[in-house]
DNA sequence: CGACACATGTAACACGTTACATGATTTG
DNA sequence: CAAATCATGTAACGTGTTACATGTGTCG
């Protein structure tokens, strides 16, 4: 919000809308959000009602304040730490400790989806949007799911080494990767 | 929650230590969480409070409903709409779009930070932990900074073209990747 | 004995999200 | 004219997060 403000005052719609155009509708925003957030906003002093335009829309500004944060928040690479937990990552680190769970029928299904988003991503890609905002997003996405995708192969193969040291040396069936039904 | 209940019953306690040793303590736990989720589950009829152990800690346990809910969360990819939106992405994206900011500060200041956080994870992985759920998550980790490093690179290389666009064809002086200041 | 890990909770807060209400203006 | 878009809000809910209170056991 901030940061569309800098540009320029805006109202509450003008700032989805935009919120939209930068990040290509990839993470579509909630109008009603908008306003609240931009009351919160208030409420700290970074933004502040101002001048209405000639239709009677409520323009919003940056505040001196608000533009130190903003600064902030550019000037401050973002760090693990602030992330949120990966609910991926999370999800196959349990899966290998609960006994019964098919990991790799959930790694397959996972590397499907993730494949299938990308194929979503390059046809977005494809139907032209020469804005530099926008294919950034998408590009973000698309190293994403490609880091994604390599790292379910490892996760299979990390799986299937350590099936190989659970079983006996000689045994080299590839019963890792090749289980069926999911748990129970 | 869940997952670690399916193995066997737990309190309170627990749960947050086994979670950290399942993640490698890479998102850390409050164990006031613990509890209220743990609430919040039995709210919801997913778990339920049994047999308090030996000493006088009550474990809960996963219930047949809890069992389907998990079966769910495994059988179900994660998929691009419910996973939070990319901080650093929108960061980008919006930079790009307000006057005065100096992008590539942005990016070299976050690479840096990227390169930073890869090293600590290397650190990491060599104090020995062969655990797998543990290792899966740094790995996790590591391939996701690896492709946001690669992601900054583009956007850089990206922006440098956005540049060479909007000045003359001729004027070739790289004046995209050497600005200063931060904006005002 | 004092500090620290173990162990359980609760109150308060902030935020994202949804659903709903309401009205003006535009457009097929 | 009806439907869609523009435009502004609000109430309610769920959840993550922090800070605090409280007590027991253990170990240097």
């Amino acid at each position: 919000m901030l940061a569309l403000l800098e540009r320029e005052p805006m109202y509450g719609y003008q700032l989805r809308s935009e919120f939209d155009a930068a990040t290509g509708a990839t993470w579509p925003l909630n109008v009603g959000q908008v306003y609240t957030t931009l009351a919160r906003l208030e409420r700290d002093g970074l933004v502040a009602p101002g001048d209405p335009d000639d239709e009677g829309r409520l323009r919003y500004a940056i505040t001196e304040a608000g533009k130190a944060e903003l600064a902030g928040w550019f000037g401050t690479p973002v760090v693990s730490s602030d992330r949120p937990r990966d609910e991926l990552a999370i999800k196959l680190a349990l899966a290998v400790t609960v006994p019964g769970v098919d990991v790799s029928g959930v790694i397959q299904k996972q590397r499907a989806a993730t494949i299938v988003a990308m194929q979503d991503l390059t046809r977005l890609k494809a139907a032209g949007n020469d804005d530099l905002s926008w294919s950034l997003v998408l590009e973000s996405m698309r190293y994403q799911l490609e880091a994604e995708v390599r790292w379910l192969d490892h996760c299979e193969s990390s799986l299937a080494r350590a099936a190989r040291a659970r079983n006996g040396a000689g045994n080299t069936e590839q019963t890792a990767t090749k289980q069926t039904g999911v748990r129970r």
